[in-house]
DNA sequence: CACATTAACGCAATCGATTGCACAACATGA
DNA sequence: TCATGTTGTGCAATCGATTGCGTTAATGTG
């Protein structure tokens, strides 16, 4: 139980250097002799120093560190993300620290309070699917720190945020579908509190409009689009009767669909045709191999990133919107025998 | 920009009271009156204070804060036990902060300096794959805090660890194998470095030599079992013929090694039997469904947590190591079509 | 050689919250 | 009435690092 705290004032002392100088020392001034910083240093590692940065932060008044809320690691798509942001955060000198939601709105608060009691720089945030107001991150902003939305953006004045094109996306995965044959797609949406899920949505119906097929409230499917929602879903979906295409908010429902479809029987993609979200590396797979939206999810972390850290460095306040491109990934789960 | 910084001396000021008392009653301290705590409640709420918990850490030395690191959060088995942790750790109090390795010893050095230095009151660490020593560790363990380590424990004296009974599960995998009419069972193994990779190749050497079989070093691959790693391993597999069975030590290569197996001919199980390690969502998606080993990874982290927490608040001495036990979960992948 | 610069370092206040100790006001018991 | 408690607050030091400003000593300039 070596308690050993050491401080720059056990090597001023141990050195009859002040310890302002030590300080500088460390800091690498360059007001401070090479000759005393070369004593300070070898000092310091003879003691086995370790810088306080509690003391250092509350000095200045700045963290070095950004705050990133995520709805769930063990989502594919955010782990990416987060890769993303580290690497673009650690390159500018920033430590970052992740905070999963669980999609619950009331965690989500306490994150950010804890966030802005630790005084962190700045926060990257995906909003959770119960979150429907953004006051909670008013406070936040108001008190300080600059918020950058990734994925999920916050109808929010005043905020940058990244995001990918879900509306073009989902009417050209939709699209896809009917000149394929599809007649009668469902689509499986997610929470529509959050624009993302509107907007797939969105996307979906002015497809089938396009094409002159008639949009059924009927035939979407709201949920939080786990495994288990998927299933539900497609139990829905064989009731239904005569349904030839399944386009799914996200990768997780339409395969555990799909898997349920099989064992009823179904022939994917002949009987049904099935298209995802996320590509998820689960969705090469699934047999079939489920064609699905490619999202640039590292890249958007690294976008975040850097938008967050241009905003903390040079107090930027002009605001961006960047919005990603994403690609439809053409597998097994679509592939009509050609006529 | 309002960088509006309430402090308790605002309060004070506010309300002529001193900001000791203020300090208090923030603190619900029993010595001040319930009158008074309610003036200063309130008026902390007008003005938006935020508690500064640097501040705070900074003169109670302690940061309620504890530090996990994860060789890669992308793995299921990891954010199931970060989930695990947290749970246990926001129970007791307890903030949680997350960071990835990526399997790399430099990151992982910097990592444990820089949770050293922002003080966190302990630390839950699954070692890299490049860790051999423990140098960086015993660096931190001198300056504080303690060390419990889950499910990659670290030979390492005086720390309490959570891990799997890797042995035996692995020397019942390969049992299995071999009770299914397996010959030539090949093993994918990770590095060696880690007790966890040694402890299952040695449980699948044991299981071969109880059932009279021949160990042969040129049927274990070592990699980092990635899923290029285990498409490599299959076209080695291809090329040794013979083999009907794998032992893999995770899900990620075993997989990828069917799939490529797949498309090369070869019938699963019946050619060649496959078992996984992890128990991965995605096993259960692979054709044939993968015969794989569960670990409690949610009730791992919460073990590891509760762990480390006591320790951290009883100052306890004594160091537990838990092993919890695994389960052989049967799928397709092995099931030979009885004779 | 006198004076102006510059380089190198020390002094002391500061960040915001906590806490041991002192102290005042009032109540209680003998 | 006086000694002794009890409650509720205030005072001031403290945690460890940073930093504006002041002070030397060394160096340069004319």
């Amino acid at each position: 139980m070596k308690k050993s705290k050491v401080t720059i004032h056990d090597i001023s002392k141990a050195l009859g250097i002040n310890s302002s100088t030590v300080s500088r020392a460390l800091n690498d001034s360059s007001s401070i002799s090479t000759k005393t910083k070369q004593r300070i240093l070898e000092k310091a590692t003879e003691l086995g120093y370790q810088r306080n940065s509690l003391a250092s932060n509350l000095r200045t008044n700045k963290t070095n560190t950004i705050g990133v809320i995520v709805p769930r690691l063990s989502r594919n798509f955010f782990s990416s993300v987060i890769s993303g942001i580290e690497e673009t955060a650690y390159e500018a000198g920033y430590n970052v620290v992740i905070c999963q939601s669980l999609e619950s709105l009331q965690r989500e608060k306490k994150i950010i309070n804890s966030l802005l009691s630790n005084r962190v720089d700045g926060v990257l945030i995906s909003i959770s699917m119960e979150t429907t107001s953004c006051e909670h991150l008013m406070a936040y902003k108001n008190h300080g720190g600059p918020i950058v939305f990734y994925d999920r953006p916050c109808d929010f004045e005043d905020c940058s945020s990244v995001s990918i094109n879900d509306y073009e996306a989902s009417f050209e995965a939709t699209e896809y579908l009917i000149l394929n044959g599809c007649k009668n797609i469902v689509h499986f949406s997610g929470p529509q509190v959050l624009a993302l899920y509107r907007n797939r949505k969105k996307g979906y119906m002015d497809a089938l409009k396009k094409h002159g097929l008639i949009f059924n409230e009927a035939n979407c499917f709201e949920s939080m689009l786990l495994k288990k929602d998927g299933i539900e879903h497609a139990k829905q979906v064989l009731k239904l009767k005569g349904v030839d295409g399944i386009y799914s908010a996200n990768d997780t429902a339409a395969i555990s669909a799909i898997q349920y479809l099989k064992n009823q029987g179904v022939n994917i993609p002949e009987d049904i045709a099935v298209i995802g979200f996320n590509d998820d590396p689960i969705s090469t797979v699934i047999e079939p191999a489920l064609t699905t939206i490619n999202q640039p999810d590292f890249k958007m972390g690294k976008i975040a990133s850097s938008l967050l850290i241009d905003q903390i460095k040079d107090h930027k306040t002009e605001r961006d919107s960047v919005v990603l491109s994403s690609e439809l990934v053409v597998r097994d789960s679509t592939k009509k025998a050609t006529r």
